[in-house]
DNA sequence: ATGAAAGCGCTAACAG
DNA sequence: CTGTTAGCGCTTTCAT
């Protein structure tokens, strides 16, 4: 019942001719004859004959597939960025296996561990938040499968076939805080992500020497390490403001972090961005809806996907690996220009 | 150099052991002793072991992979259905191979032909909006693979292997628009999607039936089909404002086109809701954010994902089809609360 | 220009 | 309880 598909076997038993024949017929092998050639062809084309690929890539030992593991799927980033990995996938002739850590470290490892045997020619990662333990990450390296990692890597991971495409996060925080420096903030807050991922310290740094090149001091008591989602960039912000000198604009690390200070700043009658500037990161959708629209920091998500897809079929080929850094671009919008201030791009 | 992956025979000559048994060993099957069992699986670990997915693959006919096809990854509805269709799938030991038809039914039919040989041991489709020819989906039927429709599914193609999961569009909107009236809107205009999917019709159907419900005609001019981006809603919103008596109301088909309509309300100068109230469709993260907060639609997105992976499986294991109906639920966020007006929760 | 044979790694039927 | 054999569908020597 379950409608048997044709293999080569079949169109070569019905066209008196080996498996062999007709396997090369199919590839264009130039060794058989033009006549045979169409034949084959024809009949496969009749029979709806199509390769089981399974059976191709045990034979030949790897796949065309890529294996994609995010920590996930919420948002805009990873969206976008999965988004431009299987158009550049696709257009190279590869598909895409996607799997999620959900932000966790184990979860990551079986995904790792599955991904390993699905098989794949290749991995694209970005690592959970909670990954400390880099061991499943040398596996793959000893395995030598091409691996690149995008937005969040493992920095002093390196191999022969190991390469990266992340942001200037460094260059992106500093752009941003530059910027509300120029509009006049002299109190910079900073809600800042989980430490230990590259990305957060980055955005940290940049934040911190933005400061010190504007002769500001650095204010630890500004500085919230918070979880990235909107309660937590809310309830940090009423914290804010309750200090005794309370902060005059806040650098987020996140926008989803951002969105939520800006409803307590509402909610509590401040006036942004007179009263408190802000500025986020990410460009995710939703910045440019709400009122004041959010000052943000663009990643070229949909490009570093892209461009994750380009480094890995170099790897695949020539096998020299490398590390893109992308340059974000500061998306200056209303939460953050001030009245009388000069409008400035860049920092 | 690349470091061999070891191999059940690898392990069945260490120990002088036939592949065989090592296998059994592996599986836990009862015929095998105690302690080769333990012997093997000694071993196994400190080899790191990894089965050749692949090879069971093909051995056993099919594989553990589920196949996805959706339209696209931008927006908050399929990522969120995906969310959950990789939660429930990994939580069964299944794992999920993504690919998107980017609206186009050309690319639909190769990344179906791409999934149907990967293989997978079944499909999770939602159609591409230029989809007419349903032939690709009736080899998918004779082949006998398990398939299940979410969201956007093809009335009408049944069979032993088919099910789907949809919200109920029709109620949605009815919900919707029963509540702009119940607010008093009386001049409801509709920003309807393309009318060959069948979502799009639905919602359109719930329209047009609690307008006349409630003993509101069907006004032709106020009705606007266009595309589901932001500038299409704009377009569209200023071209109703144009009318001799322009719309107190609009309910949208999709969110985005929603928001280019509050933009322009708000740019020339119109209030919402009590001017001009707003209702859409999807509860976009993003409806929550504007100002006001633009009652919306849920769909149900993240749990739309896990029912579909129950249905595949539910195939899987005893071969029932189903069409599984969820009930939508209306939020109302201030883009349509008049003062004044009872609030309602339902249609 | 074509065929025969071997084998990718695994499992299942069939001995013993 | 364990080994032998065969084969999933395909490609690729090596013959002819």
């Amino acid at each position: 019942m379950p409608a048997r598909r044709v293999s080569i076997g079949d169109i070569a038993s019905q066209l008196k001719l080996s498996p062999s024949t007709v396997s090369r017929a199919l590839a264009h092998n130039p060794d058989v004859s033009e006549t045979t050639r169409q034949r084959v062809q024809q009949l496969a084309q009749e029979l709806g004959y199509q390769p089981n690929q399974v059976a191709v890539a045990l034979r030949r030992g790897h796949s065309n597939t890529l294996g994609v593991l995010v920590p996930h799927l919420a948002g805009t980033f990873f969206p976008e960025v999965v988004d431009g990995i299987t158009e550049a996938a696709s257009q190279a002739g590869y598909n895409v296996m996607i799997c999620q850590s959900r932000e966790d470290a184990e979860q990551e490892r079986k995904n790792l561990e599955l991904l390993m045997n699905a098989p794949v020619a290749g991995l694209l990662v970005s690592l959970a938040s909670s990954t400390q333990n880099y061991a499943p990450f040398e596996a793959v390296r000893t395995a030598n499968l091409p691996l690149v990692f995008f937005d969040r890597a493992i920095e002093g991971l390196t191999g022969e076939h190991i390469s990266s495409v992340v942001i200037d996060d460094y260059a992106g925080a500093y752009m941003a805080v530059s910027h509300l420096v120029e509009q006049g903030c002299r109190r910079i807050a900073h809600l800042a992500g989980p430490p230990h991922l590259a990305i957060y310290e980055q955005r940290h740094r940049g934040y911190e020497q933005a400061l010190h090149d504007h002769g500001l001091p650095y204010r630890p008591e500004l500085v919230c390490p918070i979880g990235q989602h909107q309660p937590d960039g809310a309830a940090a912000m009423r914290q804010l403001l309750q200090l005794p000198c309370p902060p005059d604009a806040v650098f987020s690390s996140g926008d989803s972090a951002l969105v939520g200070a800006l409803q307590v700043l509402k909610e509590l009658g401040y006036r942004v961005p007179d009263d408190v500037a802000l500025a986020g990161f990410s460009n995710a959708e939703f910045t440019a809806l709400t009122e004041p629209p959010l000052t943000t920091v663009d990643q070229h998500s949909h490009q570093m996907g892209r461009e994750a897809v380009n480094q890995l079929l170099r790897m695949l080929h020539t096998a020299t690996p490398t590390a893109v850094v992308l340059r974000p671009q500061l998306l200056v919008r209303a939460s953050s220009q001030r009245v009388g201030q000069q409008q400035s791009l860049a920092g």
